[in-house]
DNA sequence: CGTTCAACCTGGGCGC
DNA sequence: TGCGCCCAGGTTGAAC
């Protein structure tokens, strides 16, 4: 699931390895075949013996470590995406099982791990002018959290897809997902059956409004966190932000503001929630 | 070009 | 209890 807020608060949470040295890097046996890791795990391991961590930092829904190679002269930048079930912790996991990667440190008794129980998150590492040419202002748009109304308009005034589509693609606003877009365009009042065109300078302004406001609360309550083998925390506690979801997974609840029935529709194959009677289409 | 769709995976929940 | 089916927070590349 790990949306924006999700993998920021990841982020916050393993800030403790930030200046560690990598002691040793361990692949466990039977998730060597899952789980896509670039390059090949005895190359990246090597890699990283001996590297200093130097930064943790999140790129839409990527948590980005940036190490200083022992061997080697250049940052290398090692990228996690989570995808739908992907962990990154600090303490033991949920289950050994889906243990995909277990980083030692120097000096220091807690381990990184990356979990994921469905195996579609990757582990990639690159060096920076492949950092920059596939993650750079060309591939992602700017961070969610810090969306801007004209820009915003510039991007979408001319597409026919509908709004919510478009909030998912992340060249558009990074960092937003299926959870948040939900929830964005309820506090925006539109449809998410809106066709982009059709939104004028205003409403792309209130979108991108709700866009830093939702996050940001998202963040405060560290993420949301829906049944039990789903997000957690670097710690393994679920976030909070769940019970402040208006319609997400509300599907023929009461709108808190009209009282209307919170509809569920599918949109490109995913559930979309909304009111239908707050939110206008235009 | 823009858009849709299946595929990548595991496991929980449901109906029968 | 068990089987088959549907569903799930994301991304990609092929197909239309």
């Amino acid at each position: 699931m790990p949306e924006l807020p999700e993998v920021e608060t990841m982020c916050r949470g393993i800030a403790c390895f930030r200046g560690k040295i990598i002691e040793k890097i361990l692949f466990p046996k039977h998730t060597r075949r899952a789980s896509p890791i670039q390059p090949r795990p005895k190359i990246l391991a090597s890699k990283l013996q001996g590297a200093r961590i130097t930064g943790i930092t999140r790129l839409g829904k990527r948590a980005i470590l940036s190490v200083e190679p022992a061997n080697e002269n250049g940052n290398l930048f090692l990228i996690f995406e989570p995808r739908m079930t992907g962990l990154l912790l600090r303490v033991p996991p949920p289950t050994e099982k889906h243990v995909r990667l277990v980083v030692h440190m120097q000096k220091y008794q807690d381990p990184l791990i990356f979990w994921d129980r469905r195996g579609l998150g990757t582990i990639t590492m690159v060096n920076r002018p492949t950092f920059i040419a596939r993650f750079g202002n060309n591939a992602l748009g700017p961070d969610a959290l810090k969306a801007n109304g004209p820009e915003l308009y510039k991007k979408i005034h001319r597409s026919k897809r509908h709004i919510k589509v478009a909030l998912l693609d992340q060249k558009i606003l990074a960092g937003i997902g299926n959870i948040y877009a939900s929830e964005i365009l309820y506090l925006a009042r539109i449809d998410p059956r809106t066709r982009c065109c059709r939104l004028s300078q205003d409403a792309c302004e209130r979108i991108a409004r709700a866009s830093s406001q939702i996050l940001r609360l998202a963040i405060k309550h560290e993420g949301s966190s829906i049944g039990d083998e789903t997000y957690r925390t670097a710690d393994n506690r679920p976030g909070r932000y769940q019970r402040f979801h208006k319609v997400y997974g509300r599907d023929k609840a009461k709108c808190g503001k009209c009282k209307n029935e919170i509809q569920r529709v599918i949109q490109t194959q995913r559930s979309t929630f909304f009111c239908p009677n707050c939110q206008i289409r235009y």
